[in-house]
DNA sequence: GCGTCCAGGTCTACC
DNA sequence: GGTAGACCTGGACGC
């Protein structure tokens, strides 16, 4: 297979977007920060057939290289510029950081991107599994869905399980194989609703719903939470959810409070000023060492 | 080796 | 609307 290219949007940071958050350790994602190289196993549009893509960034071009053509070149191609947000428009963050005088390195590194899996179901299971345990148990958990329910790709890479293929197994199977605890009957239920047709995580992308609409419908899902919803609503594109957890608090209190904990009323109070971008404000300034240490 | 605590929370019952 | 208790798991920690 040819090399493909896609063009970046100006000011845009590879480094920046794949370590802009854990997701480049959840499978089918890898990052080979030695030669920041990010693989994923695309699949084609009716999720049956796999394969592994290289994603890197030279000369200012985003490079894909497929391992073969089992999925077309322009389906990767668009996952590719998803999930590295490409299309973002972030000028209304950068803007408001500059007039309150916050993270003012965003800018200039090209930080604000979260990266984001190609569908929005991905994202969504992926966030259930972060709730309520240690994130090497969130580890475990998206590995075992890939290995046991992915298909796999030429070279031995799986693919995340389509919503069909997750609804095939029962409770037990989450619970036995996946790790997933008490969350098995929300992802069974999750995937069985995708499956059918009865719910549609992808509409998220372009909802006209006012944001606390949309949380609302989120919520709706078993499992999530605000946390979770607020998660998800950052990587929909939305930032007025701070998307609060025990890491986000505990990284806060140590940079604003003197590392004493704190009312989640403060944190939203010292946010808020950033508007619809407090969200994304909130994880730059509390990833900031991540993203100077690259 | 064993018990306890807690981690990138959420749900349900109850008030 | 606010709060308490239950819920899986695995790793860290103290004993």
């Amino acid at each position: 297979m040819p090399i493909l290219t896609l063009k970046q949007p100006e000011g845009f940071s590879f480094r920046s977007t794949v370590y802009s958050h854990g997701w480049s350790e959840l499978r089918p994602f890898e990052l080979d920060v030695s030669r920041w190289r990010l693989t994923y196993v695309f699949t084609n549009e009716t999720g049956t057939k796999a394969s592994l893509g290289t994603i890197f960034e030279k000369r200012g071009k985003i490079f894909l290289d497929l391992f073969d053509d089992k999925v077309p070149a322009e389906k990767a191609l668009r996952d590719t510029a998803h999930i590295l947000r490409l299309d973002d428009d972030l000028t209304g963050f950068y803007e408001v950081v500059v007039k309150h005088g916050a993270v003012p390195w965003a800018a200039e590194r090209g930080a604000g991107r979260l990266l984001r899996s190609p569908t929005v179901f991905e994202d969504l299971v992926k966030t259930i599994c972060t709730t309520n345990c240690s994130w090497g148990l969130t580890k475990i958990m998206v590995t075992n869905l890939v290995e046991k329910l992915g298909i796999r790709a030429q070279g031995g890479s799986r693919a995340f399980p389509t919503a069909k293929a997750m609804a095939s197994v029962d409770e037990d199977f989450y619970r036995d194989e996946i790790r997933a605890g008490y969350r098995s009957p929300y992802i069974v239920e999750l995937a069985q609703r995708v499956a059918s047709g009865e719910l549609h995580p992808q509409n998220w992308l372009t909802s006209e719903l006012p944001t606390p609409e949309l949380k609302k419908e989120m919520k709706k899902v078993k499992g999530v939470g605000d946390y979770a919803a607020e998660n998800l609503l950052k990587l929909v594109g939305r930032y007025d959810g701070l998307a609060l957890d025990s890491w986000l608090r505990s990284q806060f209190y140590k940079r604003h409070n003197n590392e004493k904990p704190c009312r989640d009323k403060k944190i939203e109070r010292h946010y808020s000023k950033f508007g619809e971008w407090r969200g994304l404000v909130i994880w730059c300034d509390m990833t900031e060492k991540w993203i100077a240490d690259i």
